[in-house]
DNA sequence: GATCCAGTCTGAATCGATACAGAGGAGGCG
DNA sequence: CGCCTCCTCTGTATCGATTCAGACTGGATC
C-alpha cells in the first residue's frame, strides 16, 4: 500500500498539515523543513496528494466532462466530432484542465447513472437531441453545463454554443432552388425514432424528431416554400445514423424510383458522400447534391455545403465552461456559416 | 448548496448508511423504505452520491487516463491517433468506464503536476518517446500503465501493444530497394530535438532521439544495408513535427538538390502525403515515396505504406488496462502489419 | 521592557460518502 | 416454547487529504 501524507508526517515528526503545505503552499513552511519534508516523500515512496481527496476537500476536480450524443466510438468516426473535440480540447489545454469522455449506454438508466458518476466540474454536451434529459440530471447535479444548441425551455443562464441551423440551411436550399430544382429529396438522421431507412411520410417539419434535423430540414423546407413548393412535395430519407454508408442506403431507392429526384440535400456532409456513393454505384446520374458542416473530404470531393466552423465551436463550448462570461447574454454564442459551392451542385438537367 | 446524503437520511429519519444502500445496494434494504428515500431525495434535490466522495472511499474511479507525447490537441488532428482512440474509447465503453483525457503542459514540472493529479485508476500512455519519465511518475503513483511501444527498461508487469517496428519499416524499405533505389531519404519526426526541418548528418542510427522514429529509420536501414547501401549514403530528413505541412518543408530542400533521391521513406503517411504536396508543387518529379500507419488519405492518395490497426490497438491498450490478462507474458502483445504497395512506388526512372 | 508583528507550525474540523460488524425483530422448525 | 436464521437497519470507523484559527518564537519598534 502506498504511503498517505499522514505517513510522510510521521517520518519526519510534523503535523499532517505542514506536509500538505509543503505540496500546496510552499510559502507556508520553510524552505528547509519543505525540502526534508520532500525528500522524505521520496524516499517513501510517496506519490503526492491523493488526487481523489484533494478533488473532495478543495471541491474541485480540474476537469470537465464532454458528453455525446451517440456511442462515444462513433464520435470519433465522424470528423466533424473530432474538429469539435479539438477545438475543446485546445481550450481545456490551455486551460490546465483534463477532459473526461463519458460514454453513454444505450440503457437509459445506466446512462444516467454514468452521467452521475462522472467527477467533473462542468459538462459540455455534443448535439443532444431528444436526450434532453441529460442536461436535466445535469442541472439536477447543480454542474455548469454547455450545450451546442439552444433547448427549447432555455433558462437565462444556460449556456450554447452553435449555429443559426435554419438559416444555414435556407441558404444552401435556395441556393438549389435558384439552380431550378423543384423534384427533390431532403436527408437526415434521426428524422423518426427506429423509423427503416429511405422515404418517410410525415405531416410537417414539426414531427422530425431531432432537433438538429428538425431545424434544418425546416430550413429547407422554407427556401423551397419560398419557391412554391410545398412541404408535402418533398421527400423526407430517414438514414438510420450519422455515417456515410447510412447516407448511400437511406438514398438507393428514391434515386431508384421512376421519378428520381433532382436534387438531394443533406443534413450532413457524411449523408451527403454517401449519397455521392450512391450516385457513383448508379453510374452517377446528373443528381445534385449538398451536405452539411464542410468537413475536409466536403472540398476533396467538390461538394456544395455549408461551413461552420467546427474547431471553434469547441473551443468556445470549452471556454464558456472555463470562464463563464460574467453577463449571461454571453452565455448564448452564434457562429457563422457560409454556403460553399462546389461541384455536386448545377442547373436541372433538361431531358 | 445542494444537499448532501446525511440531509435525506435526516429527512426520512433513516441513518446516513441506509441512504447509502438506497443507491447503491439496492438489495440490502426493503423495497418500500428504498422508494420512500428516493422520492424524500428527489423532493430535496439531492442529486444522487457525489462521485469524488465516493470514489475516495471506494478506492477508485471508474476512468483511465490517456496521456500523449505530444499537445492533446495535435492528437485530434493527427488521424493514426485518432483512431487509436476509438479503439480505446470502444473498449472503454463496453467496459462502463470513462477516458480522461489529460493534456500536458509543455513545462516538465507542470506536466508532472498534472499526470500526478490525474484522477483515475490506469494510464494509456500513447507513443512516449523520450519523456520516459511520464512512465515513471505513473510508476510512482503505483497505477497501472499501458503504453504502445516496448520500454528500454521493461519489467515483468509492464504492458504494451505495439508492432514489430523494426521489421515492417524494413520490409516497406525492402519493397524500395528492390524497385532499384538506391539514393534514398528517410523522413522522420523528432529524429534530434529541435533540430531544423530538413537534412541531418547522423553517425548512426541510434542517434535518433525518438525511440519510435528510431526503430522505424532502423528498419529502412537494415533493408538498405541489405543491397549494399550504409548508412553514411542515406539523407536522413527531419520534420519539425507530424504534420503534412511539416513533411513538405523537410523534403523541400532535399527535391530542389542537383541529385534528389529517386525514392523518400516516411515515418508516418502524414509526412509522406505532405512529401507528396511537395512533389506536385516541384512539378510531380518521378520519386517515389512511402508512408507508414495506412490511413484513410493514404488510400486516396495511392500511398505505398504499411498497414497497422489502429483501431485495434487502441482497443487492446484499453482491454489491457481494464482487465489485466492473469498471465503477465500476455501482457506484451506485438499486432500484425502489412505492406500495402499502391502507386506512389515504382522504378527508378532512367535518365 | 512592553508591544507588535511576521514567519512557522499545529490541531481539530471538515469534505461526502462506503464498509462492516452487529442489533433487533419476525418467522421457521423441532 | 426455545433456538436459529434471515431480513432490515444502525453506528462507527475510515478513505486521504485541505482549511483555518490560533500557538509559539524571535526580532524589530518605541
Amino acid at each position: 500500500m502506498k504511503p498517505t501524507l499522514q505517513a510522510v508526517a510521521d517520518a519526519v515528526g510534523v503535523s499532517r498539515s505542514t506536509v500538505s503545505n509543503a505540496y500546496s503552499r510552499p510559502d507556508q513552511l520553510s524552505a528547509a523543513l519543505r525540502q526534508r519534508i520532500l525528500d522524505a516523500a521520496r524516499q517513501l515512496g510517496y506519490p503526492g496528494p491523493n488526487p481523489t481527496a484533494r478533488s473532495l476537500r478543495r471541491g474541485y476536480v480540474g476537469a470537465i466532462g464532454v458528453l455525446f450524443e451517440s456511442r462515444l466510438s462513433y464520435a470519433f468516426t465522424d470528423p466533424f466530432a473530432v474538429r469539435f473535440l479539438a477545438g475543446v480540447a485546445e481550450a481545456a489545454e490551455r486551460h490546465g484542465t483534463s477532459l473526461l469522455l463519458v460514454p453513454l449506454p444505450a440503457d437509459e438508466a445506466a446512462a444516467r447513472r454514468a452521467v452521475e458518476n462522472a467527477a467533473v466540474d462542468g459538462f459540455c454536451v455534443y448535439c443532444v437531441g431528444d436526450e434532453g434529459w441529460v442536461v436535466d440530471v445535469l442541472r439536477e447535479r447543480g454542474l455548469p453545463v454547455v450545450t451546442t444548441a439552444p433547448r427549447d425551455d432555455a433558462g437565462p443562464d444556460d449556456r450554447y454554443v452553435g449555429i443559426d441551423e435554419r438559416a444555414a440551411a435556407r441558404a444552401v436550399a435556395t441556393h438549389v432552388a435558384q439552380l431550378g430544382h423543384r423534384r427533390v429529396a431532403l436527408l437526415g438522421e434521426a428524422v423518426r425514432p427506429g423509423a427503416a431507412p429511405g422515404e418517410l411520410r410525415l405531416a410537417g417539419v414539426t414531427d422530425v424528431a431531432h432537433p438538429t434535423t428538425r431545424a434544418r430540414l425546416g430550413g429547407f423546407a422554407d427556401a423551397f416554400a419560398e419557391v412554391g413548393v410545398a412541404w408535402s412535395e418533398l421527400t423526407v430519407l430517414a438514414a438510420t445514423d450519422n455515417s456515410r454508408s447510412a447516407g448511400a442506403t437511406a438514398v438507393a431507392a428514391a434515386l431508384a424510383a421512376p421519378e428520381p429526384p433532382t436534387a438531394v440535400l443533406a443534413c450532413a456532409d457524411v449523408l451527403a458522400l454517401g449519397v455521392l456513393d450512391a450516385l457513383a454505384e448508379a453510374g452517377r446520374p446528373p443528381v445534385s447534391v449538398t451536405g452539411f458542416d464542410d468537413i475536409a473530404e466536403a472540398a476533396t470531393a467538390g461538394l456544395t455545403t455549408v461551413r461552420q466552423p467546427a474547431e471553434e465551436k469547441g473551443r468556445i463550448a470549452a471556454r464558456l465552461l472555463l470562464d463563464p462570461p460574467a453577463d449571461p447574454a454571453a452565455g448564448h454564442v452564434l457562429l457563422p456559416t457560409a454556403l460553399v459551392v462546389r461541384s455536386t451542385t448545377g442547373p436541372v438537367p433538361r431531358s
